[in-house]
RNA sequence: GCCCCCGUAGCUCAGGGGAUAGAGCACCGCCCUCCGGAGGCGGUGGCGCAGGUUCGAAUCCUGCCGGGGGCACCA
């Protein structure tokens, strides 16, 4: 246990010329802090063990240091020790730590740390250094994940309600990519069942110049899928009945499954895998399942139908596997589709679904456990709520006739890819939530998304008119000028994004690194104003000029990489 | 009746038990001698109600009030 390397004697003359091994990042603060802990209790400061991390947060008041922690009223009550006495103890450890400047006990036993001076510039090169990977981590990896979203059934284009869990699942699983975790986005694509029959019935009358069943689906889009499937089979009509009907739901089915995908496509997600229901169902997937279920001793005969007593795990009723008729219910496949997935190897199978489809998580789990999984091992089910599109200050209403934005397409085209990504990602999940279409649409800074792309195409510029003026950033920068409060302040928001991601991740909150990325286009906005990159006119660049072009850059590449992780374009000029 | 989600500033929303609850918009007052004013600075203004747990609650628990959604041998 030799950790003299980080915790010696502070020397006489800290370091000032950019070459830094003490803490700059928060998760590097966290580990010395860490060790001050454990020292402490192997030398017996205080009773306890050592906490599994340390939080470490930038404190709201600048008088509270550069970082902070509540470690020590953490450890209080198990050391039955007063919260500052326990600080106190640590703090001593760390005041000779390399790198901080100071460490102050404050209120009932926080923490406050300040870094030595300019030491936090560092982390400009390290970020700069990292690129693409900076932000990123590990903290899941050697997880195989399977990532269920969307799953619209294939009987009309994809609903606005559907859209969230695009924007919001595809960026979920950056995040969760970002974190190490294997992930494969699936769509599952319900073609069979009595909506398909239904959709091809009704694709055929239409096509016939008959009314719309009173059971079937209405749109503009049936007469448009109508008329292609007549064209690309020009005999169809004198078919008979039952005949056209299967002409219909294979090619109706085939041609929406196409508009979906391209439409996603369209809006940047793409699946891994497109899953078909039919697929389960001509692989008898669902007998399997079956067997396995009856197996396992849940599955019991009554009423003339074949039931899984999911009421053993949580259910509040048993459901039907197999209706009276013979025929397998929505829920088998569902079951045959669980097994399915974990069979091919998923450590843990993730289903987004809308708030209206709540009331399957407890059916869902049961079955997991049924079969003889754990479900909070081996199944999330992410619930999120619904969405509102608003326009001239009213609820767009889904309208088969009139033009209003009720499809993704249809969004798409209204605000464009980016705006609507960044709408539908922005908010938490639990939250209802009105999407004004004349905010997303405008091209003001009221529209958040262009608040955050503005200040990277500022950066790009930035960087573009100091290639012009013939000043490059050198690779040795002397980091340690940059300490000015405004530079400080976004070295310290800068430094907070791979905790952002990391949480972002583990919380299933993609909109954290949204309202993250705002939080530093501001801080960036307030350097940029009180603090001059470029030399003015004629002027030579200056060592201060070389630290701030790194700080631009490192700044650039978080809004870079954050932008990407929400799967929103980061563009060099608007 | 039962279940799920949500009530935070005039509006839209952040706030993983921590210090003086934040941001954008709106409103009022300022800042253009040069790097993108699509910007910055200052001001007004808030945790639905009542208990409980805790050294400490917007956060966790209970009840109530208000809003949304769901409770099929439909998919």
């Amino acid at each position: 246990m030799n950790r003299a390397g980080r915790l010696r004697p502070a020397p006489a003359n800290p370091p000032v010329d950019g070459h830094y091994d003490c803490p700059v990042t928060p998760a590097e603060l966290s580990a010395a802090v860490l060790a001050a802990v454990t020292d402490c209790l192997a030398a017996g400061d205080f009773a306890g063990s050592a906490p599994a991390e340390v939080t470490i947060e930038r404190p709201k008041n600048p008088d509270h240091g550069d970082y902070a922690t509540n470690v020590a009223l953490r450890l209080a009550k198990p050391a039955g020790r007063p919260a500052r006495e326990v600080a106190e103890a640590i703090a001593a450890r760390l005041r000779v730590a390399d790198g901080i400047a100071r460490v102050d006990v404050a209120g009932p036993g926080f923490l406050n740390i300040t870094l030595a001076a300019g030491a936090l510039g560092g982390l400009a090169r390290t970020i700069v250094e990292a690129g693409p990977a900076y932000g990123r981590g590990n903290a899941l990896a050697g997880q195989n994940l399977n990532l269920e979203f969307v799953s619209a059934n294939p009987t009309g284009p994809i609903h606005i309600g559907a859209v969230r869990w695009a924007a919001v699942g595809d960026a979920l699983a950056r995040l969760l990519q970002a974190n190490g975790a294997q992930v494969t986005r699936e769509y599952y694509f319900n073609d069979a069942g009595s909506q398909i029959e239904r959709f091809a019935r009704t694709l055929r009358e239409v096509a016939n110049g008959r009314p719309v069943p009173d059971d079937g689906y209405a749109g503009a889009y049936i007469d448009e899928i109508a008329a292609s499937v007549v064209a690309a089979n020009p005999g169809v009509l004198q078919l008979p009945d039952d005949e056209q009907a299967e002409v219909f739901r294979r090619d109706g089915v085939e041609l929406m499954f196409t508009e979906i995908r391209d439409s996603l496509a369209g809006f940047g997600v793409i699946f891994d895998v497109y899953f078909n229901e039919r697929d389960l169902h001509e692989r008898d997937e669902l007998g399997t399942a079956l067997k396995r279920l009856r197996e396992q001793g849940h599955v019991y005969e009554a009423d003339g139908a074949t039931w899984l007593r999911t009421t053993d795990f949580g259910d509040d009723r048993d459901r039907v596997l197999v209706r009276g008729s013979g025929e397998w219910t929505y829920f088998a496949a569902d079951c045959a589709y669980y097994l399915d997935k974990r069979e091919r190897g998923f450590d843990k199978v993730v289903i987004m679904l809308g708030a209206d489809h709540h009331g399957y998580v407890n059916r869902l789990r049961a079955m997991a456990t049924c079969f003889g999984d754990d479900p909070d091992q081996t199944l999330e089910i992410l619930i999120g709520q619904l969405v509102n599109l608003v326009k001239d200050g009213e609820p767009v209403r889904m309208s088969k006739r009139a033009g209003n934005v009720v499809v993704l397409a249809d969004l798409v085209d209204s605000i464009g890819a980016d705006a609507a990504r960044y709408a539908l990602v922005r908010y938490s999940s639990e939250q209802t939530i009105d999407i004004d279409l004349d905010l997303w649409a405008r091209k003001t800074s009221d529209n958040p998304v262009y608040y955050v792309q503005y200040a990277h195409a500022r950066l790009a510029s930035l960087q573009r008119n100091a290639v012009e003026l013939g000043i490059l950033r050198t690779a040795d920068p002397d980091l340690g000028l940059l300490s000015h409060d405004r530079e400080t302040d976004l070295l310290g928001v800068l430094g907070e994004f791979p905790r952002v991601v990391a949480a972002g991740a583990e919380l299933r909150a993609p909109h954290r690194v949204a309202h993250y990325l705002e939080s530093l286009a501001g801080t960036y906005h307030r350097f940029y104003d009180a603090c001059r990159v470029l030399p003015m006119g004629d002027e030579p660049g200056t060592p201060l000029t070389d630290a701030r072009l790194w700080l631009c850059e490192a700044t650039r590449v978080v809004l870079e990489n954050g932008l990407g992780l929400l799967g929103v374009s980061a563009p060099e000029r608007m």
